[in-house]
RNA sequence: GGGCUCCUAGCUCAGCUGGUUAGAGCGCUACAUUGACAUUGUAGAGGUCACAGGUUCGAGUCCUGUGGAGCCCACCA
């Protein structure tokens, strides 16, 4: 007699049972596995499998989206019941922006911001902030049954991860493909940091659209504009019109004036500009618009800035100088009206505004110095292999998707003025560089801002000055040196920061420790990348682009594209809709095994988007508690029989079976066969929804009830056994939990757990 | 403006390279339930596969167009 099990499968106590068994028992560990494979005379392939977790932020609760890592877990399954040296590599983000943002909103509610902290400080504190709960998303993985490897797990902000990409930086560098230049970036004077194009978004928005009047040197004649941004009429350095307007061909060439400060501007033609609307004239503004900056450079124009770092208007507008842009256009516009350079105004204009994606606040395209990484070149190798099919996608559009991006990328500005991240590894020296403009807390607490020749000169020391450092602004030319550690007291470092997605572009080399890690030679390429579409361009083409460049393999065989979990609605899920949902509320309610049935059957999850309802976990975890009753009538069956001094033997294909066992013998062999080669065509919800309507409505309700009628009771339930067993191996990469559950009261010689166990081979 | 995807039962979706009476889950209806499971079983209703053309012996599946939904990229002052 086997002890008696449950009326219902206890998914709370047994999850929680299983897992600590797995990981007590280190078998997420593929050394180990091999080992306990070899050991139990199973099959070990030379092989190695492997896939990385895209690293959730380390501090925040799991989202809906964190449950399709239950592919990459699938897989790390299927490949270790498989005989692979599979390896399911964790880790967690510092997501330094998205973080900064947080803690900065944290800092507000006590009434403080980052403006009160030097660097450090800030730096300190934040990551702090981060350890508290860094194992929040790790807890939640373990409820969701990840079979990650634990001890191999990656902190973006760990030791080794920092000087793998400072080396890179540093290779980069020295390959003359990092450059520093002004260049027309995306600023948020409310973040206080630029952004690349990929984090911002245009919003339709309602701004009054001012037509302002030009006077055309030495004539009685204007010429008319409109713009929705007067306040940078002070930056102004031209007109420009179509070369074929007829309206406009007879003043192409001559001189207008600003109508704010005089200043006298060239009237020129460029077909960039569209006839058809507005007036058909624009003015250019280099210093504030990106459109405006190619066609300055073209006609060689000078760039002027009328707004500063913090959104304010700076001295080139001395009217409205120190008042915010947003709040400068009106005065702009009441000026202009005094002078009679405004001709009327359209309130109900409607335009695009460039926000940010966090938190839709205006973005200033300002000339900025940055680091920029030269693209072309890393671009075209990449291309190359993507072209060559060295990576392969689970759809063809994710191919074409990649290769447009790649065809068509611009160089990447890397440098964030953010303080939580990876510092750039470069030092100016004060005194070769005397006009760098230096903002930090002396060691009065106040806040000092100027060039640091005059700061010096004022008697503060280069180390005081480090101490309380906030920001360092440095032109495009300033004298540098590559270090990671000071080369000088005389040397202030850099306080921008590497956009995140330069480090977590680099997480397959750093996971795995390139270059000379133990793991980096046995698993590099991994096996398969899974991420939502969303990120592709983000993280899964530039993980392809840092790859290349520095092993020259794209550093992954597979790409797997998952689509949005929806609500049961098919609606993207939203704070504001009030339909979000936590994750591991319904596994609480209804078992990890429903919630990942629910994700990777219940719908498509190649998809672009795919509809979690409770009602389908709801279904699976009823599934859940079939596959206990199934093993726990089995048991039933076996214990009387066995009372009754009969005895079952082990399967073999020596049996002497009746009609009934052949047939769903002969169907247990196609649905191996046919969920094997599903899983690996990535067809995991074909795979799943075969094995479950196999083990539901073949296995329970026909041949179970046949077995109940058998008078060869022995031969019946050896075949049950057999195909009951059989089944839940093929079902335990979706559904480990429960699977796993069972597996002891399958009444088998062998104790090892299923996790190890082997996949079932067809005959 | 450029590119892409989708439209199959009340709902959410499968149907891969065209081939028997179009499938699943949930929901619905009726019945059953004395060896496990009511988180159960059996049976059933329900679809002119968005629409219109075309290719084909044959189209949900391929092509063209129309309508509807959505996504990505770029962005006009």
């Amino acid at each position: 007699m086997t002890k008696q099990m449950d009326k219902r499968y206890e998914h709370a106590t047994k999850e929680k049972e299983i897992y600590s068994m797995w990981e007590s028992s280190n078998l997420f560990n593929p050394e180990n596995t091999n080992k306990i494979r070899k050991e139990n005379s199973l099959p070990v392939k030379g092989e190695s499998w492997s896939v990385l977790m895209p690293p959730p932020n380390a501090n925040a609760p799991l989202h809906c989206g964190h449950a399709t890592y239950s592919i990459q877990d699938l897989y790390t399954r299927f490949k270790r019941m498989q005989g692979y040296s599979a390896l399911y590599v964790p880790g967690t983000d510092h997501a330094g922006f998205e973080t900064q943002v947080v803690y900065e909103r944290n800092l507000k509610k006590e009434g403080k911001s980052r403006f009160d902290f030097d660097r450090k400080t800030l730096y300190e504190n934040v990551l702090n902030f981060v350890k508290e709960n860094s194992d929040v998303a790790i807890n939640q993985l373990k409820r969701l049954g990840m079979s990650a490897d634990w001890s191999r797990n990656t902190f973006m902000l760990d030791e080794h991860v920092i000087n793998i990409v400072y080396e890179t930086f540093k290779k980069m560098h020295a390959d003359g493909l990092v450059y520093k230049d002004y260049y027309m970036v995306n600023y948020s004077p409310y973040h206080g940091t630029t952004f690349s194009n990929l984090e911002t978004e245009h919003k339709e928005t309602v701004s009054p659209l001012y037509y302002v009047n030009y006077k055309i040197k030495d004539t009685e004649q204007a010429i008319t504009v409109a713009t929705v941004r007067p306040e940078t009429i002070f930056a102004d350095v031209a007109i420009a019109v179509n070369p074929e307007d007829s309206r406009y061909k007879n003043i192409v060439g001559k001189i207008c004036i600003n109508p704010l400060n005089g200043r006298e501007m060239p009237l020129i033609a460029d077909s960039y500009v569209d006839p058809e609307f507005g007036t058909g004239a624009l003015k250019i503004t280099p210093g504030h618009d990106f459109n405006d900056y190619e066609i300055g450079k073209k006609h060689d124009l000078e760039v002027i800035s009328s707004i500063d770092l913090e959104g304010k208007m700076n001295e080139n507008a001395p009217e409205v100088c120190g008042v915010f842009a947003t709040k400068a256009r009106t005065l702009t516009a009441d000026l202009l009206k005094e002078k009679g350079a405004l001709v009327k105004v359209d309130e109900k204009y409607v335009n695009n505004l460039l926000v940010d994606y966090k938190d839709g606040k205006p973005i200033e395209p300002m000339l900025l110095p940055n680091w920029f990484i030269k693209m072309d070149e890393l671009a075209k190798k990449a291309a190359e292999k993507v072209k060559n099919d060295e990576v392969a996608f689970n759809l063809p559009t994710w191919k074409k998707q990649t290769l447009d991006w790649l065809e068509n990328i611009r160089d990447w500005p890397i440098s964030r003025q953010t303080v939580f991240g990876i510092q750039i590894p470069v030092w100016y020296c004060a005194t070769e560089n005397p006009n760098m403009r230096v903002v930090f807390i002396d060691s009065n607490g106040e806040t000092k801002d100027g060039s640091i020749s005059d700061l010096v000169s004022q008697g503060y020391k280069i180390s005081e000055i480090n101490s309380g450092i906030q920001k360092l602004i440095t032109g495009k030319d300033s004298k540098y040196v590559l270090s990671v550690d000071s080369p000088g007291d005389d040397y202030i470092q850099e306080t921008d920061t590497f956009d995140t997605w330069f480090s977590s572009g680099q997480w397959p080399l750093t996971t795995l420790h390139y270059p000379n890690g133990n793991d980096f030679k046995a698993f590099y390429p991994t096996s398969l990348m899974d991420s939502m579409w969303d990120i592709m361009f983000f993280w899964i083409t530039r993980m392809i682009i840092f790859g290349v460049y520095l092993t020259g393999e794209v550093p992954y065989k597979m790409v797997y594209m998952h689509g949005r979990i929806n609500d049961a609605q098919g609606r993207k899920m939203s704070k504001s809709l009030g339909n979000v949902i936590n994750p591991i509320d319904w596994v609480d309610k209804y078992g990890a095994d429903a919630l990942r049935m629910g994700i990777l059957v219940g719908g498509n999850t190649a998809a672009k988007m795919s509809a979690l309802s409770e009602d389908k976990v709801r279904g699976y975890r009823n599934f859940s508690n079939k596959i206990w009753n199934m093993t726990r009538f089995m048991n039933l069956m076996f214990d009387e029989y066995e009372a009754s001094g009969g005895t079952v033997p082990v399967y073999s294909s020596n049996l002497l079976v009746v009609e009934e066992d052949t047939a769903i013998l002969e169907r247990l062999n196609t649905v191996i066969k046919d969920t094997t080669d599903l899983l690996e065509s990535y067809r995991i919800k074909e795979a799943g929804d075969l094995v479950y309507d196999f083990v539901w409505h073949e296995v329970a309700d026909v041949y179970i009830e046949q077995v109940k009628n058998r008078e060869d009771k022995s031969i019946a339930l050896s075949v049950l056994r057999h195909v009951m067993s059989t089944s839940f191996a093929l079902l335990h990469p979706f559904m480990p939990f429960v699977t796993e559950s069972v597996w002891e009261y399958m009444r088998m010689e062998t104790t090892l757990p299923l996790i190890v166990s082997n996949w079932p081979t067809s005959a």
